[in-house]
DNA sequence: CCGATATAGTTTAGGTTTAAAGTATCTGCT
DNA sequence: AGCAGATACTTTAAACCTAAACTATATCGG
């Protein structure tokens, strides 16, 4: 994901101190701009963290990102994934988790186990090599992600984890109407 | 950017209630565990917002986001932003953004302009349709971010902004050293 | 002036991603 | 049984994206 972020020098905080009467248009306006800010802000930091996370899984263990996040789903689930699950679970195209996993399967980290009940599915598994190298990959890749958060206090984090959850769960919700 | 999203089923806010006395090595573990899911609750509800909108660009204006998101950038930038300005604003390769602005160029919606002073270098700008078509969908735009935002409360939006305009300046700060 | 080094942008090869079309299998209905 | 529609996955074409190599121009030190 690499778009539109605000990557400006100033980061002044709109003073939003005193609130006068505003009517419906101008708060609407004012919304719409904060709800922008928000969005700009979350994208840029996403991006900066997925860049980074990138370059080190590539240098170090010289693997992209999709197949170790393609490889981190299936280590959840010992039994197996089918595609379609894949594909709803990283949030990316059918196709897509085609490529990646024909990559992986090339690769011999993964399997595609054909399902015995229904002759159109696989089960896609991590082969034992391929959990032995996600288990280096992913202690690592831990450690990378509290390394690039650590100057963000406990509290702080707990509170922007609660923050996106709500998010999140608003975003489960809205797309069911 | 697609990846690695912790789409569950499970919410399960972790019982972070009474906090016993941990050694050093748990509370590595733990600090590390909630910046994990710190950083993959964010990415989910990115990559989410981002596909709605990826969707809704293509559906109204038949436009890709990396082309939009281009040209915020311009729109910002009146006078014209080379490539590499582009570049660093966008998060991208360079060779990417030469792409995206071959495309838009084709498209008559930027042009690049010589730099008289460095023969290397371009300025980037919209053109007069392109600041018209943007302006349209920019507005638009707006909107759909505020509606996939609006189950949240303002008070939420403005803690989230700060929370993470810290940690984009803790991320940025982190990569000086 | 001239060569060394740096900078601005492009090109290339390979992987990722989407939307849409295609293939094969399954399920339900008659 | 058999067909209609749905489902699981793959393929295709076009765009995006990165890292690395490349081209052309600029800058600096002699």
């Amino acid at each position: 994901m690499p778009p539109f972020s605000e990557n400006d020098d100033n980061q002044n905080p709109i003073e939003d101190g005193e609130a006068p009467v505003l009517d419906l248009a101008s708060r609407l306006t004012q919304d719409h701009h904060q709800s922008l800010k928000l969005w700009l802000r979350m994208l840029s930091c996403t991006v900066r963290i997925e860049n980074e996370i990138r370059s080190r899984l590539r240098a170090s263990f010289g693997i992209t990102l999709p197949r170790f996040d393609l490889m981190a789903q299936l280590e959840r689930y010992p039994q197996g994934l089918r595609m379609g699950e894949l594909s709803k679970r990283m949030m990316v195209t059918g196709g897509n988790i085609t490529g990646i996993t024909d990559q992986l399967e090339q690769e011999k980290l993964v399997v595609r186990v054909p399902d015995p009940k229904d002759g159109r599915a696989y089960s896609v598994k991590l082969t034992a090599a391929g959990r032995k190298a996600f288990a280096t990959m992913a202690a690592e890749h831990e450690g990378w992600i509290a390394e690039l958060l650590q100057d963000m206090s406990g509290a702080d984090k707990n509170q922007l984890i609660d923050l996106l959850s709500q998010m999140k769960q608003h975003l489960n919700a809205s797309d069911e109407k």
